[in-house]
DNA sequence: CAAATATTACGATTATATTCGTAGGCGGCA
DNA sequence: TGCCGCCTACGAATATAATCGTAATATTTG
């Protein structure tokens, strides 16, 4: 019996995990609200890709008495992980270093974490 | 008139700017044998590819005698910084610097790479 | 030149991701 | 009790990505 992994998560999978790794277990209400900041979105479409996901098991449901309470089934390290990994081998000939020299141009990194950073490669 | 932006590419159309990064400009042939280093692709779609992204101002093709050459019409800077800005916000909140640590963590770095990286560091 | 081989153009198909409408269930309340 | 608002289930429509077959065109070679 092959235990069944579970898939990478499409872009709009990504945007509802992330709401539920930063608030925790939320109702399908909530979550489509949060959404709805970044992009318009029925909520029947945010209740549809919940019940994929939660049968794909990307997602764990609370079958509570007023509204199902849904919670990540995979975690925030994890996933990103996964999806580092699909970056660096898609786009950046499978070197990790690149990716990071890549994303310290590209983007504003604050000094707290420039710090956090400068501490990981000092102890690897 | 507004000058139309190149689309950010798709994966397999990653996977082929890739190989033209990588090997400078290239006939579908070439481009095609490397890709199925990787994985089994069929000619004619790799061919499909490679015209559709011409047409969306991806790749330049040179009308040469024999077979067509194509090249990148998109930097691998730009591409990449495309790349990392949009799963920065997807899947790591807007934190580059988040990104930047789970890469550390995920996938082996050489030390020379790790040098380059602190000597980027120190520079900022 | 003519047959064999390689290359290109194009349409169609399949797969996957995204979006939404509608129906039905359930509790609260006038 | 019966209507109202909120919730879920489900099917279907739309959009986008990926794959390939076939026919037309060009090139090489005997």
């Amino acid at each position: 019996m092959a235990k069944k992994k579970t898939p990478q998560p499409t872009d709009a999978e990504l945007a509802i995990l992330s709401v539920l790794w930063q608030k925790g277990p939320c109702t399908v209400r909530v979550v489509n609200e949060v959404l709805n900041e970044q992009k318009p979105t029925g909520y029947t479409t945010t209740l549809k890709f919940m019940q994929l996901m939660t049968e794909k098991g990307l997602l764990r449901r609370d079958d509570s008495p007023f509204a199902h309470i849904y919670k990540p089934a995979v975690s925030e390290e994890r996933t990103q992980k996964q999806v580092v990994s699909s970056i660096v081998d898609r786009a950046f000939a499978g070197s990790a270093g690149k990716l990071v020299m890549r994303a310290l141009s590209a983007k504003k990194i604050s000094p707290e974490e420039l710090k956090q950073i400068r501490k990981m490669i000092k102890e690897m």
